[in-house]
DNA sequence: GACGTGCAGATTGTCGACAATGAGACAGAA
DNA sequence: TTCTGTCTCATTGTCGACAATCTGCACGTC
């Protein structure tokens, strides 16, 4: 019916504009922080604290908080209040697993289509990883590695993908921070990552996904401290930061 | 050092008791309450009903809800409260998309290890769909897919996948209520699923991911509405509960 | 009669305060 | 000395209330 789409033009002309809501700025704001190692791995979360610096109420930044919970990134524990999660052991492989299962989804994805821009931005990125790789600053590393993983999940142009993979990009910074040996990353850029680009390129669905696996397979036992043969940079330790951005001017102590 | 072990057994007598907060028991009864489809799809959420109908006041059950909204279950637009999703259009495809990643990543592990155990927990799950499909109770038969497939990641044994496989289940629940045509499932078992079970005992991995693909892409079209030709059973419109249980009795109409 | 404007009602977003729970310190007994 | 019990303090969990925002309806105007 012709009445249901009146005045203006019939096609959206206008999209809707994504206000962001408090809970969603807050949200960001914690994951940057925990992100740069700002709130330590492991550290409880003082709400009162938190909740002032970034200038609200306890309330909304709960309500964010419960966000981070349910993708792993931070642990509450009744009542004894949150902390930002400790993920080794285990958890590590777990992680890898679950990294496994999306960005192989989207390796086939990107094998099977081929599309040429698609391929362009992972190349992109890759390249960016190269760039760092050649520099000193381990942090450069790690964020170019994450971003290239990123990318390549975005580039499969699933919103799922792209959301789940987020998450996980957060749950693998949080691993290296908790890896026994402190952060650290590879110095040098591991062949399965050309392996990779080759394959799904050549739309070779196999050959991608088993060079994820065993890129990962690689991570999961330096990360473990398992394997000590390929040569790593680490960050030192006096370099976490410990207060973070808060959401604006205005926040700090200020009275209400 | 034996001096940091100190009084009782050195390795874990006894294990965490995993208490339940408020917001865990809020977020169980909000999806059993979507699940079943009591809190219909799309329908906004009144925050003071349902925390009065749930015993609670609005801020436990507002960080309950950024838990699903977080998995998507959930929408918020900032001035106007939240609303079951919906998940039509698009949405659906995705949704099998992410499914298909999750799936096949425990299809191949399974597959892989062969684990007697888990093959056997995957064979009773299917006879449970079995025995529903042989009546015509669309909700049994719905819930016994799903709980297949449910079944089928958990027996990989990785927590992140199923974890993320219980929130797909959520989101291929919504998508059902979302279906132009009402609810409905397959009468009669898809042959993909025999197919499936064989390659996983067989361990054939590409066979089991193809098989899932097949039944996703039948999935999605009839969920869309383009696929007419298989028989399908529709559930009432009527069944649509409209209350759900409160987490305890003193709950609904009372003074605090 | 249709459109734009303003008001009223209801609902959400945020806050401060209180109650409940847990952690650590301290003292006393074995 | 070591363990146990108690006390205190800090922090979390929950609530009711206020302010901001949105929706729907009624009114006035073209």
């Amino acid at each position: 019916m012709a009445r249901d789409l009146p005045r203006s033009v019939g096609r959206a002309s206008v999209l809707r504009v994504p206000r962001l809501s408090t809970v969603d700025l807050i949200t960001i704001e914690l994951r940057k922080a925990i992100f740069s190692g700002a709130l330590p791995v492991g550290a409880p979360l003082g709400e009162v604290e938190i909740a002032s610096q970034l200038g609200v109420s306890r309330s909304p930044l709960r309500e964010a908080a419960q966000r981070l919970v349910q993708d792993g990134i931070l642990v509450a524990v009744p009542g004894r209040g949150m902390s930002v999660a400790v993920i080794a052991g285990d958890q590590v492989a777990d992680v890898y697993e679950m990294r496994l299962a999306i960005e192989a989804q989207a390796a086939r994805r990107i094998a099977r289509s081929r599309d040429a821009a698609a391929l362009a931005r992972i190349d992109a990125a890759f390249q960016e990883l190269v760039v760092a790789s050649e520099g000193d600053d381990p942090r450069a590393i790690g964020d170019a590695d994450l971003e290239f993983h990123q990318v390549l999940v975005d580039a499969a142009g699933s919103d799922r993908l792209t959301r789940s993979m987020s998450a996980l990009v957060m749950q693998t910074r949080i691993a290296s921070f908790s890896a026994p040996e402190g952060y650290s990353v590879r110095r040098s850029i591991s062949p399965t990552y050309r392996v990779l680009l080759d394959a799904l390129s050549a739309g070779q669905e196999a050959d991608a996904v088993a060079a994820l696996e065993e890129q990962f397979a690689e991570a999961v036992s330096r990360l473990r401290g398992d394997d000590l043969t390929v040569d790593t940079v680490e960050v030192e330790l006096a370099d976490q930061a410990q207060v973070f951005d808060p959401i604006d001017a205005r926040a700090a102590h200020d009275v209400h």
